[in-house]
RNA sequence: GUGGAUGUAGCUCAGGCUGGUAGAGCGCCGGACUGUGGCUCCGGAAGUCGCGGGUUCAAAUCCCGUCAUCCACCCCA
């Protein structure tokens, strides 16, 4: 046998219909909230992530599946949307083309991370974005969107972080303050902090490790160095979340572990998923499309991730799988090639039909019948084909009846729309 | 990339410490019911014991390596 690779995995029946449920879900809603669907390649240009998603980062640095094709170009398989959909607006100048550029696309992503729950390596993202708007009451609509996807999925047990990483403009300001705070404490902090005072000290506050709190607990929080744009931007996205009465707390150490995040970020986090317990997350990019060679545009979205809001769902959720309207049943050659006959007349009609290729016990067609949940077996036997008929069985009552030939269709159908009737009652 | 746990039938797992060549439940197939499912009873098929090497007369069991999964770190969706 030759097994999937690590950190792939098969979705298989009957977790398919939770997958398609979420995506079901959020395509829905998405569209209800004006996005259109985009859909990009899976493999971009190296330098997109390198100078997109930001040189310093885990995910540019040790995480990105890239390789040289046969013409000697630098491949990557995309490791998030973003980029690529910020590459797709420039490229096709969708502000042009578009009224409002709000985009939604979803797809699987690559990362090479050590595989666990909740974590693959190829995991599969619904991802929004939307261009050129400055107003934060986008930054609004989109934390609105976020978190109406987690309600209607019917996800319990989330909250809601969001944070301001403030603008080029307020920022080493902050920067500065940080290293200030920070002084000579700076060496009793974990090795991969000590890079980051160097690299980005923003994101010590990602740091995790026990002994370092105390100090990370001292530093200077980023809403309290925003320069007065970023201050009013904020306190309007809170005043708009408020409007839309969506429950949230202000995380200081929100600060997120891609480069390009400007003023507004925010996470959903969710209990009971063990470590990997981020469902969704975001924020703004207002220099990014320029950075990517684009026009001076802002952005701002969010990523979802597939496989934790599956994982996230409530287990009683109701999922239905296919279920035929119909299983034919026959007996002896003749009597087998009217059901062939009767299977097409069902089909051509519309309706769910299945039927036992190897010819076998009328017995085991029964429980074939049961498992695949049919309410109905028409039966077809010599006696039957002698007389014009089917033998009509209901399984739920075990009550059966002979029905002409020419009306079983008409019946299979009734049967359906009753079926149907009843269960939207 | 680091630490720990676990890999035995399709699934969930026992056996492993104290080596003697593989079991249960569920599922699957068939029979009791010569043309009728779900319940019951009876029977059957199915396993390179993750993989490779070593120790031994003999390894699922002991040792080494390796791969995979899970948990935590890390990272993030």
């Amino acid at each position: 046998m030759i097994p999937a690779v690590r950190g792939t995995r098969d979705i298989l029946p009957g977790e398919t219909e939770r997958w398609a449920f979420v995506e079901g879900t959020a395509r829905r809603l998405f569209e209800q909230y004006g996005y259109f669907e985009i859909r990009t390649p899976i493999i971009e240009r190296e330098e997109l992530f390198a100078k997109g998603t930001g040189e310093t980062t885990d995910i540019v640095q040790k995480e990105m599946y890239s390789f040289i094709d046969k013409g000697g170009e630098r491949i990557t398989l995309r490791p998030e949307a973003t980029p690529s959909l910020v590459r797709a607006f420039v490229e096709h100048a969708l502000e042009q083309s578009m009224a409002v550029p709000k985009l939604y696309t979803l797809g699987p992503m690559f990362r090479y991370e050590r595989p666990q729950k909740g974590r693959y390596r190829q995991f599969h993202q619904l991802d929004v974005e939307v261009f050129g708007v400055k107003d934060p009451s986008v930054d609004g609509e989109v934390i609105d969107l976020a978190w109406a996807l987690v309600r209607a999925l019917g996800i319990e047990h989330v909250e809601l972080a969001i944070n301001s990483v403030g603008c080029p403009e307020c920022r080493p300001a902050f920067t500065r303050a940080l290293v200030e705070a920070l002084g000579r404490d700076v060496e009793k902090l974990c090795g991969d902090c000590r890079r980051r005072a160097e690299t980005n000290p923003l994101r010590i506050f990602d740091c995790k490790v026990p002994a370092d709190q105390p100090i990370i607990d001292r530093l200077p929080h980023t809403v309290d160095y925003l320069c007065d744009a970023c201050r009013v931007h904020f306190d309007a996205v809170r005043a708009d979340l408020d409007v839309y009465g969506i429950p949230y707390h202000v995380s200081h150490r929100l600060v997120r572990g891609l480069d390009y995040y400007t003023r507004t970020t925010f996470e959903v986090l969710a209990g009971h998923l063990g470590a990997q317990n981020a469902v969704l997350g975001g924020g703004r990019y207002d220099g990014l499309v320029r950075q990517l060679g684009g026009p001076d545009r802002v952005g701002i979205g969010f990523a979802a991730g597939i496989e934790r809001l599956v994982l996230a769902l409530p287990a009683e959720l109701p999922v239905a799988p296919p279920v035929p309207d119909a299983f034919v049943a026959a007996l002896g050659d003749q009597a087998r090639r009217e059901a062939l006959a009767l299977l097409r007349d069902l089909r051509r009609a519309g309706l769910n039909a299945q039927f036992d290729y190897e010819g076998r016990t009328l017995k085991s067609q029964m429980k074939r019948a049961d498992r695949l949940g049919a309410p109905l077996v028409l039966i077809l036997g010599e006696d039957e084909l002698a007389r014009g008929q089917v033998t009509v069985k209901r399984m739920a009552t075990s009550t059966q009846e002979p029905v002409p030939r020419h009306e079983a269709v008409a019946l299979v159908a009734r049967e359906r729309a009753a079926r149907r009737a009843a269960a939207t009652r």
